[in-house]
DNA sequence: AAGTGGTCTAGACCACCGA
DNA sequence: CGGTGGTCTAGACCACTTA
């Protein structure tokens, strides 16, 4: 069992356990921890790094809620075998495209203000009625159409003048001091509609990729429905699932 | 804010912090604690129920990481507004149909062993050329045909003679000892091939739902790759993501 | 029997938020 | 400023696995 060269930094604004939990996450990434190995235990690691032990438990339960890792009482902590895939959390499509080096372009096909749809209102946990901005983008990249945007907003959260055109919608409501924490999706197939199918460069009936979301703040406030119909040949959605 | 009438056993097997995170599960559920409805504070609940505050703690923040409660330092913690998609985790099609009072039917049209396909060795870390066991069902529930559904395992993980017909297969691994810990998904849509448009009673070209999944066990034991095709009007993926 | 993770305690200090 | 959650400590006992 490999001794790793852990250690932590006593002055530093990150806690120690995510100190700790990065140190263990970088040495699986470059195979320092190849998969199966097993870690030390967790006193021994928490002794050794100089940290308590609920400390060093905490960093090496993060891992496990992501998969990277598996404990069994009796036995130990070991590396998973097999690359796990680390899906981005709750960012926008703008983010994640420019991350990963490409160049999304939009168009607002719609941004207008009117009484919530009864479904929108339901969901957003709003009086029937409400005001909302309804709002409808087309999202490119370098080769063409990726998807169709439409998302409902309570009316007081987006500026009427906001730039969606050059920003991410989150990236305009993280301006307007607003936290999103807390997502839900559903995520199914459909055969395009000629609207969407013309939008998408597809001939309808193609099958899109369709994702429904409704997001909340950190005050547990709703703050986004959102109707997604992504091209079937550009997008999948990653996620890892962990049993308790 | 509702003080509620929650309370521990301390002579139950069931940890404490579960306990207290069912019973504010549960509250939830009930309407008790209503979306936006503030919690006491960690100090004082534990002190009401006699417990120390990291038992505390963990008992929230298990649901807070489900998305039903949020946190804000210097505030407090509430309920979030709205109802939170709870999807089932790591749970096989089978047991999913059941628990939702379907009866799912399956036929195994593929059930052989040979050299396991490069894509697929590499996916489970295999060497190239072992043994796997090529699965190929076909999943129906009252209604009809709901999804084609490929797996291949190692060798050894699936008895011979093992009754697909009448079991799930996650349930014939849990007899063999096998317990599931973490699965990685990519989800797509796709136009059906002939073959799978047949078998699903659609036409060629219909959309259908693509779930790629890989799964290992409690000893980081890659377990499964699993390629399934779901009738699109017929399944959805249900996710919550939080942010740290 | 020895070693592992799972749970739990009774404190402590700090950072952040809102009045 | 007081109240909140965020982090951390130094122990303890237990359940489970393996040998």
């Amino acid at each position: 069992m490999p001794v790793l060269p852990f250690d932590v930094d006593r002055s530093s604004p990150v806690p120690l356990y995510f100190q700790v939990a990065q140190q263990i996450e970088a040495a699986i990434d470059s195979g320092t921890l190849a998969p199966g190995d097993r870690l030390e235990n967790e006193v021994a690691l928490a002794d050794r790094l100089g940290l308590s032990r609920p400390t060093m438990r905490q960093a090496i339960q993060s891992l496990v809620e992501r998969g990277l890792l598996v404990r069994r009482r009796g036995v130990g902590t070991q590396v998973v075998q097999g690359r796990v895939r680390r899906p981005v959390r709750l960012s926008s499509l703008h983010d994640d495209l420019v991350r990963s080096g490409q160049h999304p372009t939009t168009t607002v096909l719609l941004h207008e203000t009117g009484p919530a749809p009864a479904e929108v209102a339901l969901t957003l946990g709003l009086a029937p009625g409400t005001d909302v901005v309804t709002l409808g983008r087309l999202r490119c990249v370098d080769d063409g159409p990726l998807a169709v945007l439409h998302n409902w907003l309570p009316a007081d959260l987006l500026p009427a003048d906001a730039d969606l055109t050059h920003h991410g919608l989150y990236e305009v409501l993280r301006a307007q001091g607003v936290h999103l924490r807390v997502a839900s999706q559903q995520i199914s197939a459909e055969g395009a509609d000629a609207e969407t199918a013309g939008r998408l460069g597809l001939d309808p009936g193609a099958p899109v990729l369709v994702v429904e979301r409704t997001c909340w703040d950190d005050s547990g406030r709703a703050v986004e429905f959102a109707r997604h119909h992504y091209r079937a040949d550009g997008y999948t959605v990653e996620m890892t699932l962990v049993d308790p």
